[in-house]
DNA sequence: GACATCAGAATGTCATGACAAATATGGCCC
DNA sequence: GGGCCATATTTGTCATGACATTCTGATGTC
């Protein structure tokens, strides 16, 4: 079955050109040009029709495969994926995930202020113990329900976070914008009963099953930038994630 | 500070010479001839040492990075993370974590039969609907512990399940070595409270937290060939993944 | 002394060419 | 008709060469 579709080059643009295909690609399968189980032309022919390098387009496929939307099999060709994965492992917020969701993330900022780390967070962190950083508490409601509490620690003097800038737009984007360039974080998920403050801010009963999420983010030269301890409500939310071997 | 660090090349093998590389630089790192934020020379000098050329340098770098142990920035160079990053995200199961944590699992397979898929399993593992599948579920202990609640529906004819064979070798493990080659896997956690029966079987008291997980893992092709959901003792356990940008 | 400019160094992107290895397919032989 | 084998196809690996982009640090000017 081999798919006919059309990908446009921009040889002006400073996006690259195996960013170019893969991403016109990866619209042709969302669009559904490309259903699950079709085979793509082989790498050498596709690059002759597009004008580009054997390289390159295999720089574009391999991308996909990382993604998770491309197979290839040596001797017998690129295929699009049967299961339909939904998207790769990626390193989004809670705030990023209920945005493309469609839902209207809300947030309510309990605290934010700086004083001394304790000795497990500056352990994390990688800063002297009793150093100054940054503790927030959150809220976060989703369509007007409570549905998780936040707490972040982060080392001072990283980004400008002010209350009105974290409920508009979630501390991820903040510290993106602010040129903060997060590349891995480390993330543990583990479930407990509620306790009593924990069951009056978020609306549910005491000992409520709770979802429980530990993660620090490393940035570009693997410093942390950012640790979290949060809550979610197990009634209403789970997380997903992909996995992917090479 | 450029490290010295001595790699062989056996170009008589059939391990590709990326992979060669790759593994070595690993081992440095772990043995910590490579200490954390130390650079890595240049990719051309170090293809220049090693008589390799630049893209098959490249290739074993960007591995690494993929993994997580180092960090490129252009104009810069290359370096070895700070923060010490677990492992990268990998396809393994319940017993592989148990088994390189240096606890002995035992495994308890309470049922092991082929029956008709309902509809949601089937349209899982994307099959008709009514069709033969394989139905497993099992108790995991650790330490003597139980540990998790094990359910499992898999396509027929994949592999030859015994009792003797899940109790001694885990599933995945099983899957593998018959050939099959998991590729990506959609998971899915989440938090409830036990079920009387689980409570029982767990050894915990009904309404504990409980840490849920869905599971489909799909091959090579994008076929399901497997389907799990599981239940966790919170107290005993948690699930650790780490998420790498590209 | 502070700021702007420029040069060097390193990775990022892309092209071309070649051979190796794995898979599926078809034909041949029994 | 079924099983084995040669072959064509396709991706995997590797080499060489070139230019672009980005970051750092040093130099020079105001």
């Amino acid at each position: 079955m081999t798919a006919k579709l059309s990908i446009d080059l921009d040889r002006s643009s400073p996006v690259p050109l195996y960013f170019q295909v893969a991403e016109q690609i990866s619209e042709a399968i969302q669009r559904g040009d490309l259903p699950p189980g079709s085979r793509l032309d082989n790498e050498i022919l596709l690059a002759d029709r597009l004008g580009l390098s054997r390289p390159t387009v295999r720089q574009a496929i391999q991308y996909l495969v990382d993604k998770g939307l491309l197979v290839r099999k040596r001797g017998v060709g690129t295929q699009v994926v049967h299961g339909q994965v939904k998207r790769s492992v990626e390193l989004t917020s809670l705030y990023d995930d209920l945005r493309r969701a469609g839902q209207e993330p809300a947030t309510r900022v309990l605290v934010l202020e700086t004083g001394p780390a304790d000795e497990r967070v500056a352990a994390i962190l990688g800063v002297p113990a009793g150093a100054e950083v940054l503790r927030l508490e959150r809220i976060r409601y989703a369509a007007g329900e409570p549905l998780a509490l936040l707490h972040n620690w982060l080392p001072v003097g990283l980004a400008p976070l002010t209350a009105e800038g974290l409920q508009e737009r979630g501390l991820y984007e903040l510290l993106r914008s602010a040129g903060v360039r997060m590349r891995v974080a480390n993330q543990r998920m583990g479930a407990r009963a509620a306790t009593a403050t924990e069951a009056r801010l978020l609306g549910e009963r005491r000992g409520a099953p709770l979802l429980t999420m530990l993660r620090t983010t490393y940035d570009d030269q693997g410093r942390a930038v950012e640790h979290g301890s949060h809550v979610y409500r197990a009634s209403h939310y789970s997380l997903e994630v992909t996995l992917i071997e090479r």
